[in-house]
RNA sequence: GUCCCCUUCGUCUAGAGGCCUAGGACACCGCCCUUUCACGGCGGCAACACGGGUUCGAAUCCCGUAGGGGACGCCA
C-alpha cells in the first residue's frame, strides 16, 4: 500500500514553525517511503480563513523546500460532499438533529464547571422526537456516538491510547447553518483523499478519540495516527508570538537558510543516534515515526544559529551572492555597481566563514560595497589614534611600492614593514583594518586589501590618515 | 474542574535490565591555532524529577507523588 501523507494547515494566520516542522514530518515520511504528500486547506470556518493566509502558507511550504504532490485541496469546495456523508448517517439512525442554541450549550457548560462536572453536551436531544422541536430553530447534527465502552487509538508516536466514551460527548457534524464542521470534514476528506498516515500535533490527540468514532460510523478505517509533541518557547510556555511563533517567512527575514531550519526542525524531537548535521537526502533515507520523542522540545536560536552558519559555510558563493545582494542595495540606496560586485564575489569565501546568519553575511560584506569615505564604527575609530595614523602613513610607501598586489605580496610587505619598525604584527594590522574595513574585525586583512586593490586600499588609508579633511 | 499525555546536563537528545564511574550536539568556561573575528583542535562544567517496589542487578520494568503540557467550541 502506498503511504499517502497530507499537511492540513488552516488558513487563518501564517505558517508557524511547529505547521513547519509538522509539514517536514509528513513529507519526509511520504519521500521515505516512497509514497504521496498531499496539501489540504482547511478552510471550512470561512470567516477566518484568506486567501492571503492560504498564499503565505505555500509560499513558506515552498521556502522550505517542501513540495507536495498534486494540487492543494480546499477542504471548503468539499463541503458538499461533507453534508452528504452527515446526511448519510442521519439517515442511518447514527446521527441526530440538535435542537440545543449556543446559549443553552454555554450554559451546561459554566453549570458543569461550577459543580466540578466534565464539560460536555448533555445528549438531551439524542433520543428525543424531532416533533418536540422548538420553532424558530435550526438544528445541528450530532454524532450519536457511543456511550459505553472504549476507545482506542494505536498512535505511532504515542502508544496505545484508551479513552472511555463515556468521556467524549456526541460531536457536531453539520453547524445550523448546514455547513460541515472540522470533524467531519477532515474524516471525510482523509478517506476520500486515502490518507494512509495522519502526523499532526500532539494537540490534536484527543480528536483523534472522537475522529475513531467518526470513521466507525462511517464504516472507514482510520489512518495510522501518529502526534508529534510541540514545540514550546525557550521558558518552557507554550509558543507564543514573542517565543518563534513567527511566520516561516520571519526566519527567512532573520536570514536562515531552509536546509538549516529543516536540519533544526528535525532534530526536535526526532534523533538519529548521534547525528545532528544531516542532510535532506540522509533525511529522507533514514526518517521513520519510530524515532520520534514524545516530550515536547523548546526552541533553541542558538543550535539554530550554529546550524545555519554551518550551512552557509558550505552554500555555493552564488546563491549567497543572490542572497546579500538586495540587501545590501536597500542598505546602500542604490544598486550595486561592477567593481562592487567583484569584490564581493572575490571576498565571499572569506565571509562566509565568519557569518550565522545571511543578515550577519550581508552586513559584514558591506565595507566590500561602500565607497569612500569609509564611516568608522565606535571600536575603529577608538583604534585609529594619532599613533596609529602616523603608522598607516608611514606604510602607505612601501604599499605602494608592491608590484604584486596579491594576498602573500601584500603580506610580505607588510610584515617587513612591522619587522622594520620592531612592532608585532597585530600592531600594523588592527589599524589597517580599521582603516580598510572600517571595523576591528573581518576576512583576513591581507585578503582584505587584495580583493579591494591597490588603488582602493591606498586611498581608504589616505582617508583614515586624514579624518578630517575628507568630506 | 474532568480526561489524556509527558519528565536524562541550561537546551536538543543517545540510552530499549548489566556495555553507564550515563554518550553526543548547542550554549558556557579554559587552552591551542592566530593580524581581528570566525572556523578548527584539545580540555572543562553540567543530567537519569522524587518516593516506593520487582530483580543478583534499573536511567531502562511496575506503582505512587510532584511538576509540566494538551484537550474539553455550531475554531481548526
Amino acid at each position: 500500500m502506498t503511504v499517502v501523507t497530507r499537511f492540513a494547515p488552516s488558513p487563518t494566520g501564517f505558517l508557524h514553525i511547529g505547521g513547519a516542522r509538522t509539514a517536514l514530518f509528513n513529507w519526509l515520511y511520504a519521500r521515505h517511503f516512497d509514497g504521496r504528500f498531499v496539501l489540504r486547506i482547511e478552510d471550512t470556518d470561512r470567516a477566518r480563513s484568506t486567501d492571503d493566509a492560504v498564499a503565505k502558507i505555500l509560499d513558506g511550504l515552498e521556502w522550505l523546500g517542501l513540495d507536495w504532490d498534486g494540487d492543494a485541496v480546499s477542504q471548503f469546495e468539499r463541503r458538499d460532499r461533507h453534508a452528504a456523508a452527515a446526511q448519510r448517517l442521519l439517515d442511518e439512525g447514527k446521527a441526530y438533529l440538535c435542537y440545543a442554541t449556543p446559549e443553552e450549550l454555554a450554559a451546561m457548560r459554566e453549570q458543569a464547571r461550577a459543580e466540578g462536572r466534565p464539560l460536555r453536551y448533555d445528549g438531551r436531544w439524542r433520543d428525543r422526537d424531532p416533533a418536540e422541536a422548538p420553532p424558530g430553530v435550526d438544528p445541528v447534527v450530532r454524532l450519536k456516538a457511543p456511550r459505553t465502552g472504549q476507545t482506542r487509538i494505536e498512535d505511532a508516536v504515542q502508544g496505545t491510547v484508551t479513552v472511555e466514551n463515556a468521556e467524549l460527548d456526541d460531536m457536531v457534524l453539520l453547524r445550523s447553518d448546514g455547513t460541515p464542521t472540522y470533524m467531519l470534514s477532515v474524516v471525510v476528506d482523509d478517506i476520500d483523499m486515502g490518507i494512509t498516515h495522519a502526523i499532526r500535533g500532539d494537540d490534536h490527540l484527543t480528536n483523534a478519540f472522537r475522529q475513531t468514532q467518526l470513521y466507525d460510523a462511517l464504516g472507514a478505517k482510520p489512518p495510522v495516527f501518529a502526534h508529534i509533541p510541540l514545540i514550546h518557547g525557550p521558558d518552557g510556555a507554550k509558543l507564543s508570538k514573542r517565543h518563534g511563533a513567527l511566520g516561516i517567512e520571519a526566519y527567512r527575514d532573520m536570514g536562515y537558510l531552509p536546509e538549516a531550519l529543516r536540519n533544526y526542525l528535525l532534530r526536535l524531537g526526532w534523533s538519529h543516534g548521534d547525528d545532528e548535521v544531516i542532510s535532506t537526502d540522509q533525511a529522507i533515507a533514514w526518517f521513520d515515526l519510530d524515532a520520534v520523542g514524545k516530550s515536547p522540545a523548546r526552541i533553541d536560536f542558538a543550535k539554530l544559529e550554529n546550524l545555519n552558519g554551518h550551512y552557509i559555510r558550505e552554500a555555493d558563493d552564488q546563491r549567497l551572492m543572490a542572497l546579500i545582494v538586495p540587501r545590501l542595495e536597500q542598505d546602500l540606496g542604490h544598486p550595486l555597481d561592477g567593481t562592487a560586485s567583484d569584490r564581493l564575489r572575490a571576498g565571499l569565501s572569506g565571509l562566509k566563514q565568519r557569518a550565522k546568519t545571511i543578515v550577519e553575511l550581508s552586513d559584514n560584506a558591506a565595507f566590500y560595497a561602500r565607497s569612500r569615505p569609509l564611516v568608522m564604527n565606535e571600536k575603529a575609530q577608538a583604534l585609529l589614534n594619532e599613533q596609529a595614523r602616523d603608522l598607516l602613513a608611514k606604510l602607505n610607501g612601501p604599499l605602494g611600492q608592491i608590484e604584486d598586489w596579491s594576498e602573500a605580496g601584500i603580506e610580505a610587505a607588510v610584515r617587513a614593514f612591522a619587522e622594520a619598525n620592531d612592532l608585532k604584527l597585530g600592531k600594523v594590522a588592527q589599524p589597517l583594518r580599521a582603516a580598510l574595513t572600517g571595523s576591528t574585525t573581518s576576512p583576513g586583512i591581507f585578503e582584505v586589501a587584495a580583493v579591494l586593490g591597490k588603488s582602493e586600499t591606498l586611498g581608504r588609508i589616505d582617508d583614515a590618515v586624514r579624518p578630517g579633511e575628507v568630506g
